[in-house]
DNA sequence: GATGAATGAGTTTTCATTCAT
DNA sequence: GATGAATGAAAACTCATTCAT
């Protein structure tokens, strides 16, 4: 308790410094400084730099799909599930935006193609539980027949449109964008369910 | 005909390149050996290594964006734009797939700044394109009202679907999955104007 | 007394092997291997190829003042003043003759435009210490009146004669050559006091 | 006659070129746009870069030393001499002290030492022939006895000190300082004879 | 003879990693 | 355990020289 844990204070300034400056850019010393440890001391923890990056991408992204699968778990309906992905999603925005956009924008392949896999098995991971969830719905009548996967591929569209005009964008209207997108694809799952 | 266009021929070996190991992993000595030139001559044609890179990225997505706006003005009606831009897409990822992976996928910030820019730009540019055919057909009571920008950026997910199913999960049936996006986006833009 | 100070030992070796080749043909790994460091070593203590030769010229080059400003304070006659000057440049050409070649040889406008205004300014300073001694003999009518700019410039033709001769010309009489050079030059200053 | 010498328009050409960047900042392609031939029209008269380089100084080098051993054969006393060696050196300064700047500042050892040998014993032989002039005025009881290479080192200055006042230290009045240089060596040279 | 597109050897500099303290 | 001085492999880029036209 002393020690306010050496290894998080590395990988908080790692994930600072990765994400101003991309991985091939950002230099070991850097981190050390941001640190405030010694460059030795970042090897006690991690093999080499490249472990290092691929650590913190992991940590970052295991948060989301966590965010995510929590979001599943509490919601009933569509509705309810698109409302607390909503809110969940604008949380991690405005809490984590920078800190995450790995998540959405990096193209790792470059960096580590075991993290790349990594990544695209994480992904499916989630996709797969979305699929779940949404053949649920479909047995249950709440959303007309579509194909799970592409649903939940479109679904996880609104992290990429949040980080998207957010980042690059710089847009600060970015919950109407994300109900503008949850309309249509309500819309969509749908169909015209909607009006009963 | 005589000279087979020694810059095309570098531009490719580079793409392939690039593509294969990313941008900072890529060496120009692989970029000559690929092309058959000497590393010197590359320096014939372009200024530096990022000056390569941003060339090739350039065509590719310009590449993209024309096929983009050709379809819009084929279309008429919002079915046969869907129709037009499944034929294209599936062409696209048939002839020129590996190739233009970079479009959807790479963070280019870490290159160049001023291409990020650009690229940023262009799709802003695609997503206007979009959003005025889509009013039209509004005006036109062919789709409900919807936020236009929202939509042109669904509409362009069109793309990521097919690259991220055929590069990463390597895919064979994306036709079936882009028309069952399509299935789900031509029913949110529609709403139960669909039955009618 | 436990570390031999690193830093002497690579600018010693730079001194060796910049005199040998020249600024450009010079080699960093050269240098290093001289040093028995390693390149990377190097750049620990400068900045680049140009700061190092900087630095090495411009520590031979205050020397080489320092021993002539030292002179001038010992001396209160133009006599004496020629007696120190002779005893103190025969020393410099002794013991580190080859090291400070530069001093006198190298036109350095191609390295650094910086450095060669260095030279000049120092340059200056030392003609002006020297202009300010001569007319205090002046004043005293120990010489005649001369231009003091160009007596200062011909005391330090000393300097030159003894490294050409002793560098290009290989001859070892140099006190000789010195000694008719001031035979001439206090002829020159004195003119017919000479007599008195 | 139709043609305008292309040699001669090369070697002035590279003249220009290498003095304003020396040698190694030299590019054979500037020199070669500068002449308005192609780059490889140049290696039909040279064998190389470094080739180029000495034929030139070779020329400029030659031509002063023609200049000191007219100076020679005109002048049949001391003062007579000095007379013309201004007047000559002033007139080099005025016409080519740019072009030829070279013949004094350059330490040209990194280039060839071919080269630099060559100096020195184009040097020697300068100083050889100032030397058996020197010789006559001393027989002649014009000069005293003084050693005769440093008078001719000495002699030498005048073009030194003509060059080094021009172009770095950017002064108008060289001829005041040349005259002011002579004055000491002449007294130097004559001693109290001055006063006959 | 003249050209200039093509070449690739050669050099500086960076920075992840090590290891003596 | 912690450090940071020392290392050297690696890569972009330059430019004298060549040679097919």
């Amino acid at each position: 308790m002393t020690k306010p844990n050496k290894w998080q204070i590395i990988l908080s300034a790692a994930n600072e410094v990765f994400l101003e400056h991309g991985y091939e850019k950002t230099k070991m010393e850097e981190i050390a400084v941001k640190a405030g440890v010694g460059k030795g001391t970042i090897y006690e923890y991690v093999d080499s730099k490249e472990d290092l990056f691929v650590q913190m991408i992991k940590t970052n992204v295991s948060y989301v799909s966590h965010v995510l699968m929590e979001t599943i778990e509490q919601s009933h309906s569509i509705e309810a599930f698109f409302d607390h992905l909503l809110h969940n999603v604008l949380f991690i925005l405005n809490k984590h935006c920078e800190k995450l956009s790995f998540v959405v924008n990096e193209d790792l392949s470059g960096v580590s193609s075991q993290l790349q896999e990594w990544m695209v098995a994480n992904q499916e991971k989630n996709m797969n539980r979305l699929s779940v969830m949404l053949h649920e719905f479909m047995d249950r009548g709440e959303i007309r027949n579509v194909h799970p996967e592409v649903a939940a591929w479109l679904i996880q569209d609104i992290f990429r449109l949040g980080f998207y005009f957010r980042i690059f964008r710089k847009q600060d209207n970015i919950e109407e964008l994300m109900h503008a997108e949850i309309d249509i694809l309500l819309k969509g799952l749908k169909g015209c369910q909607a009006l009963r």
